[in-house]
DNA sequence: CTGCAGCTTGACACTGTGTCAATTGACATA
DNA sequence: TATGTCAATTGACACAGTGTCAAGCTGCAG
């Protein structure tokens, strides 16, 4: 717990990051994490006290590793709403495919274990946040549907950019990454954006 | 097995399905069930040898109670392409609420029971063909927007129309069951319809 | 009365998480 | 050299939940 970087930590964390990446999220015991970076079960249980924990040391792991911050600011620099709409939609479903294992491993965990259920709903508040902003960045541009209330046009976004609408189209439906990426963008123009908005972007 | 209904049968399946229910989901074992049959734990897997086939015969148990196969026929039998996809999204959206409880965990089980991955994807696969269905009369109306094809407008309206985004919206954003219906309508049509055909609809 | 079907009781195997205690080996320091 | 400490190891165990097995009870049909 004192020392936040030690070798062996490190090898733990890539040793789950690994095999959750492998084995899609599901069926990865500690037991297997522990064999995968060379050490004793119990040495794992040394470095995180549960298997939440240790879930969750993994995604912020990933996101130290591939730079998310910077990734999601590049969203919050774009000129226009619709830019940033774009841009936020790239940045968060590229993203996804990459956290996808842990994500699912988190998931599972929601219903019976309360840290993960914690743990994933914070960091989908994060990614709601970056609905708000976009959404915003529309709102002053005069681009929403006066149907939707703004709150409404958030929650709309969050929803269409869920990890399990990904995981559906990519993973039952067949679809490339490229392809999610382009609906997405279509979709959420289509659902979020006034007839007249539409018709120009 | 032999005998298909038998009072303590039907007994199990009404006890599975109230909890299910209350509790959402999730944290309903075996011995709990029982306990609402008010049968020995034993008695359960006397005639449910596991508890994956439990909860599948639980969702044909609701399927015939609440009459599913007719209520989705009703959608059939719009006339125009738009009432068609209307009248699905409503059979369907509406239905989502009254199994919420046995999708969830069936959902929680897909990851590590063979079984319950197959039922699951097996009436997923029904409500796939439903979205066919509405997506191909809106094509017969030549209302589908150009840009998609036909097998992805079904991907589109089949993940829209998920049960994960039914509980995103209605449990995390706090939707009414009648907001997340017309907010479907009108994402569906968004989505799908070029942009002529939405002017009119 | 016999036999069987349906249920009960109680014990047990198995898997996976998390805990605990005793031990080892390496390295630092007095 | 002796001492302390830190990281890891080994092995045992508690606990929950699913599923299995064997023996016994009860009521009813032949």
């Amino acid at each position: 717990m004192s020392s936040e970087n030690s070798e062996t930590r490190d090898r733990i964390l890539d040793a789950a990051w690994t095999l959750l990446e492998e084995k899609a999220g599901s069926g990865v015991r500690m037991s297997d994490i522990a064999r995968q970076a060379g050490i004793s079960r119990q040495a794992v249980y040394l470095h995180f006290p549960t298997r939440a924990e240790l879930l969750v040391a993994v995604t912020r792991h990933i996101d130290r590793v591939k730079d998310t911050d910077k990734r999601l600011e590049a969203s919050r620099n774009a000129a226009g709403g619709i830019e940033r709409l774009d841009a936020f939609i790239d940045a968060w479903g590229n993203y996804i495919p990459e956290i996808h294992g842990v994500a699912r491993a988190l998931i599972a965990m929601k219903d019976t274990d309360e840290a993960a259920a914690a743990a994933w709903d914070d960091r989908m508040q994060a990614v709601r946040h970056g609905c708000e902003a976009a959404v915003k960045a529309l709102d002053e541009d005069g681009l929403l549907r006066p149907e939707n209330s703004l709150r409404q046009s958030i929650d709309i976004l969050w929803t269409l950019l869920s990890v399990a609408n990904w995981e559906q189209l990519t993973g039952a439906c067949g679809w490339t990454q490229a392809q999610y990426i382009d609906a997405m963008k279509s979709l959420a123009r289509a659902g979020l954006l006034s007839r007249e908005a539409g018709r120009h972007g």
